[in-house]
RNA sequence: GCGGGAAUGGCGGAAUGGUAGACGCGCUGGUCUCAAACACCAGUGACUUCACGGUCAUGCGAGUUCGAGUCUCGCUUCCCGCACCA
């Protein structure tokens, strides 16, 4: 019989689903495997040809890992909570929940539709609050909790408590914002409310006011990494800088063992560079300035110290704190000025339009060594937000401090000398040191340590690591998130609810429109003014809470009353494989590795990562179609290289009118020899039309007039309308014009005839890809659709009447119509060539083009496969013994198949395939003891094909838990080997020699050869090089 | 500007330092067919030669090696991150 997948595909996928064959349960007798896939979103464009192509690779990984006796787990769910969904409503009024549901629903569907064995039993969504109980639980726990930088681990924050009541702040090591100090004494008078505001400081989730992203349009502050360039990458708004009181969460609090922690994971090197580069760690040293008159000290963070005798001059962050403090009276209007433009420049114009800026604070600072007076300025190239906000200007050792230094006529003071190090950067730390007091004659890096060293004895100075990453805002003004679990008292002091009143759940709105800075739950006064004064906090979580943890879920789906059992996390520890885009890479993938280590601390989970393998897969591109639809401009051009040529010997010269427009007094065309003058134009143009024809009897000319329309409807048939000129001029008609309504609106000319007009004839459109095949546009599919009603093609009749599209690579996107749907190619040629063909495009890891046309190869391959055990509607399987031949070409799959997906290329995979269905088909091979191997091989990428070939071949149950072949060399080995037979290192001839032949006999055979004996020219070789089962190399 | 990655036929892509271009698409020719589609067979890097064959070919230029797409150095182009991080 034929292979159908229409028919084998659903079947199976029912009694998969009957037989709840991906169901995974603990089983201690198994190893475990856990292979993730990135949540998905479920927008609501549904999944295009892109989407799946880490599903599949991880599907294929999962089914062989089974098949090779492990306890896999390959769960999926999704990450419901978000903006889009939120957007949506404000949009079209249909509630968050409602629009999420069916796009989920659309997503599982699309995803069954591949055949992907996901244990659905075992799905997770954000939104859900048996889910969301548990996100809410892990914030709390990270709220009654702070970070001890000497144990370097979160410890709670109630034995924080126990020892400010008897010690005070003093010893304290805290990743915390708390500044200043206090006794015990101190702490215990503190009033409640005083003693909250400290804690609020040490704890892994605080509240604090920030300096957020702002984002008006959307009515929200957003997260570091969801603005791109100075605008929100959703929507692309203008993004301020405002302070607000927020949530956030010290991820800067592991900063240090998120960066150590990349060295113990296989990450691809990209993103580990990534996350290195967005924690940024720099070691330096912090130096306190004493300020002039004021008894203030100006702290400053250099991770150059050595060049501190080049000091000559300070900046601070405008929005620094002792900004307003130290400005004379002479210098507030200069500051003002200064601060006021600042705060009118935009985000996006600071990062484009990097000016050299800044203002004289009339301070002066004193240079800890030399006692020099150092004037303070300010300037927005020093961030508040990085460091101590301030920095002291050495202009001889790094450019932006000597453009300042240029602009402001501030000295510059040499105090590296480089001339050892030619090619040497400013900023590279080498040279020696010179007007540098103590330092002179050390090198750089000796001087910093000895710097460092001087500045802790005066007490004025210490080492110091930074850290470029920012504590996550954690505080959405939205809806569509999880709800925080936090009611304030009347004094504003935050408490948590208890755990039994977990979920707090979602309120039920129809408004979803943020306003005056708050999010729609504020609104809600029933919701969120609580009996005695409590409020609730009515902001939400933001996305990346759900998606952190969500992993561990999956371990233990179904649990109500931890977030996951400790006997599921013992089994399953942590995920072997996880797959998904590299857009992920800073945002995800590091919050979700600090929740992890989080709760390592707490005892809660066994790893200290959660990710033990990160694979990115590359993007899918769209090839995008174009079609060129005629300007007016065109309907001129046509007339004149297609129809009127032959007129030219027949009527005399034929005079061109220049451009129309404007001269009433020309036509498009006029005859030398004859008093017809045609006019090509519009029929909408009538007023147009009017004045050529009251031109025309003033000149006593006779008027043809060619509507574009009545062109357009013929413009296959340029005989028409040369026969139409021919009756012209041959008639005694002053006007002439079709009575006919032409039907034609637009003309659209194939591509491979666009090159014979002017460019700008043409409009440049896009077309549906679903429209077109092989380049070639499908005229009556294209006639159904909107964007060609009542249109014309001009086709091609050279190529065979075919009408040509343009091609370029685009992103795939509805905007440029050149999405593919998974389930339109399922339906064409079945999941599993379509998985297939996904793999076979290329490497997982790299981005390219999708091309629908290849996927007939892939198409013909499981046809091939399939027929290797049919013959008509014959199964021809027999039990005959195999050949050497045969076994050859099995053992040799086996092994490139194995090898392949272990490390993770699946496209070379799909090739051997074909090879080996191939060299069967031509050794006639039906033969169980090749075939069944075969299709145990085949399950993991065409699961569905290897089900029907397994049950056709007497077995029972499902092929997947069948036993994975193992190839056995001395079947790969053959007798004899072509080898190849080199003259200095070029191919001059091959020969075939017994496999384990020695050196020496290689030699001889290979000096025997006439080829090579005309190469050598009689000289003997100087050398021969053998390398056995190779090749043979004869150096001359 | 900084950091990372990539570059191989018309296209997607193969190649533990060892016969470059596997496999597939496309294209060309053939068989089948009234015809087309499907299917099957053969060919397909460029140049050159009647042919045998030869020459040149993995972005460009050097180097290491008996031998380089692969290793080293320099350059070009493209893609992706980051971008006043002190």
């Amino acid at each position: 019989m034929d292979y159908r997948p229409s028919e084998i595909e659903p079947k199976w996928r029912t009694y998969w689903k009957e037989h709840k064959t991906y169901a995974v349960h603990t089983e201690h007798s198994k190893p475990k495997y856990y292979v993730l896939d990135m949540f998905p979103y479920p927008s609501g464009a549904g999944l295009h040809v892109g989407h799946p192509l880490g599903y599949i690779a991880s599907d294929i990984l999962s089914r062989y890992k089974r098949l090779r006796g492990f306890n896999v787990l390959h769960p999926m769910g999704f990450d419901a909570f978000g903006l889009p969904a939120e957007q949506y409503a404000i949009d079209n009024g249909i509630h968050p929940a409602d629009s999420t549901r069916e796009n989920i629903a659309r997503y599982k569907q699309q995803l069954d539709n591949l055949g992907l064995s996901y244990d659905w039993d075992r799905e997770v969504q954000t939104c859900d609050p048996k889910y969301y109980r548990w996100t809410q639980w892990i914030f709390l726990q990270m709220f009654n909790h702070w970070y001890d930088t000497a144990a370097d681990k979160a410890r709670p924050v109630s034995e924080l408590v126990e020892y400010f009541k008897i010690n005070g702040s003093a010893g304290v090591q805290a990743a915390t914002t708390f500044e200043g100090s206090f006794t015990a004494a101190e702490w215990n008078s503190m009033t409640v409310r005083e003693q909250q505001d400290v804690l609020m400081n040490f704890r892994l989730m605080y509240r604090k006011v920030g300096y957020v992203n702002w984002c008006e349009a959307l009515g929200t502050v957003l997260a570091n990494d969801e603005v791109i360039n100075g605008v929100s990458e959703r929507g692309g708004h203008p993004v301020e800088i405002k302070p607000m009181l927020q949530w956030s969460m010290r991820i800067t609090a592991y900063a240090d063992r998120l960066l150590r922690g990349l060295d113990t994971v296989d990450y691809p090197d990209g993103l580990r560079m990534l996350q290195s580069n967005w924690i940024g760690r720099s070691e330096g040293a912090q130096v306190f300035f004493d300020l002039e008159n004021t008894g203030k000290k100006l702290e400053i963070y250099t991770t150059r110290p050595d060049t501190i005798f080049g000091a000559t001059f300070m900046v601070l962050a405008p929005e620094h704190d002792l900004v307003d403090e130290i400005t004379t009276e002479a210098q507030r209007g200069d500051i003002k000025n200064y601060l006021d433009w600042v705060k009118s420049r935009t985000e996006r114009e600071r990062q484009i339009e990097k000016v050299v800026s800044g203002a004289f604070t009339g301070a002066h600072a004193i240079h800890p060594f030399t006692g020099a007076k150092i004037p303070v300025f300010i300037s927005e190239y020093v961030l508040k937000g990085y460091g101590t906000g301030a920095i002291m200007g050495v202009p001889a050792d790094d450019e932006r401090d000597l453009r300042f230094a240029e602009k402001f006529k501030l000295p510059v003071v040499h105090i590296v000398d480089k001339s050892m190090y030619p090619g040497a950067g400013m900023e590279d730390k080498v040279g020696k040191m010179i007007n540098s007091d103590f330092l002179n004659g050390m090198e750089v890096l000796e001087a910093i340590q000895e710097v460092i060293n001087r500045l802790s004895e005066k007490g004025i100075g210490k080492r110091r690591v930074q850290y470029k990453l920012r504590d996550a805002n954690y505080s959405r003004q939205r809806y569509w998130g999880e709800p925080f679990p936090i009611i304030y008292d009347s004094e504003g002091i935050a408490h948590a609810l208890p755990e039994n009143e977990l979920p707090l759940e979602l309120p039920h709105t129809t408004e979803f429109k943020p306003g005056g800075g708050k999010g729609p739950l504020a609104q809600l006064s029933h919701w969120a003014n609580l009996p005695g004064g409590m409020e609730r906090d009515t902001d939400t979580m933001p996305g990346f809470a759900g998606s952190s943890w969500y992993f561990l879920r999956y371990m233990d789906p179904k649990n109500d009353q931890e977030f996951v059992s400790a006997e599921a996390i013992g089994y399953w520890q942590d995920v072997d494989f996880y797959i998904g885009g590299a857009e992920h890479a800073v945002g995800h993938l590091l919050y979700s590795r600090m929740w992890h280590k989080f709760l390592y601390d707490k005892g809660l989970v066994m790893t200290e990562e959660p990710f033990k393998k990160v694979v990115n897969q590359g993007m899918i591109g769209g090839k995008s179609n174009f079609v060129f639809r005629a300007n007016e401009r065109f309907f001129e051009e046509y007339l004149m290289i297609k129809v009127l040529q032959p007129f030219f010997a027949e009527e005399g010269p034929i005079k061109i009118a220049q451009t129309d427009l404007e001269e009433d007094s020309t036509y498009d065309f006029a005859f030398g020899a004859n008093d017809l003058v045609i006019e090509v134009t519009s029929i909408k143009q009538v007023d147009k039309i009017e004045r050529v024809r009251k031109t025309a009897a003033a000149d006593n000319k006779r008027l043809l007039l060619l509507y574009n329309e009545e062109l357009s409807d013929n413009i296959n048939e340029p005989e028409l309308v040369a026969q139409k000129i021919r009756r012209a001029l041959n008639s005694r008609d002053n006007f002439i014009a079709t009575s006919e309504t032409p039907r034609s609106e637009q003309l659209f000319v194939s591509c491979s005839l666009t090159g014979k007009y002017s460019p700008d004839v043409f409009t440049k459109l896009h077309v549906d890809v679903n429209l077109v095949d092989n380049e070639v546009l499908d005229l009556e599919k294209a006639l159904s659709r909107t964007q060609f009603r009542n249109a014309n093609f001009k086709i091609d009749k050279e190529h065979g009447s075919i009408y040509l599209c343009s091609t370029e690579l685009e992103k795939m996107s509805k905007r440029y119509a050149n999405v593919v749907n998974p389930d339109d190619m399922v339906a064409l040629y079945g999941a599993d060539c379509f998985r297939m063909y996904e793999m076979f495009l290329g490497p997982i890891e790299v981005s390219k083009p999708w091309d629908t046309k290849g996927i007939t190869g892939v198409s013909g391959f499981l046809k091939k496969f399939w027929q290797l055990f049919f013959n008509g509607e014959l199964f021809i399987v027999s039990d005959d013994p195999a050949t050497k031949d045969e076994l050859r070409v099995l053992h040799n799959c086996i092994k490139k198949v194995t090898e392949d997906i272990e490390r993770f290329s699946m496209n070379t995979c799909v090739s051997h395939f074909m090879i080996a269905t191939n060299d069967l088909r031509k050794l006639n091979c039906s033969k169980r003891a090749v075939l069944e191997p075969l299709t145990v091989l085949l399950a993991p990428f065409g699961p569905h094909i290897a089900e029907e070939l397994w049950s056709r071949l007497g077995h029972s149950g499902s092929v997947c838990d069948a036993t994975w072949p193992e190839w056995n060399e001395d079947y790969l080995k053959s007798d004899t080997k072509e080898y190849p037979v080199q003259i200095n290192g070029k191919l001059r001839a091959t020969i075939e020699l017994p496999s384990d032949i020695t050196h020496a006999d290689a030699e001889a055979a290979a000096l025997s050869l006439e080829q090579v004996q005309r190469w050598l020219e009689g000289k003997q070789p100087k050398k021969v090089v053998f390398v056995p089962g190779r090749m043979i190399n004869l150096v001359v």
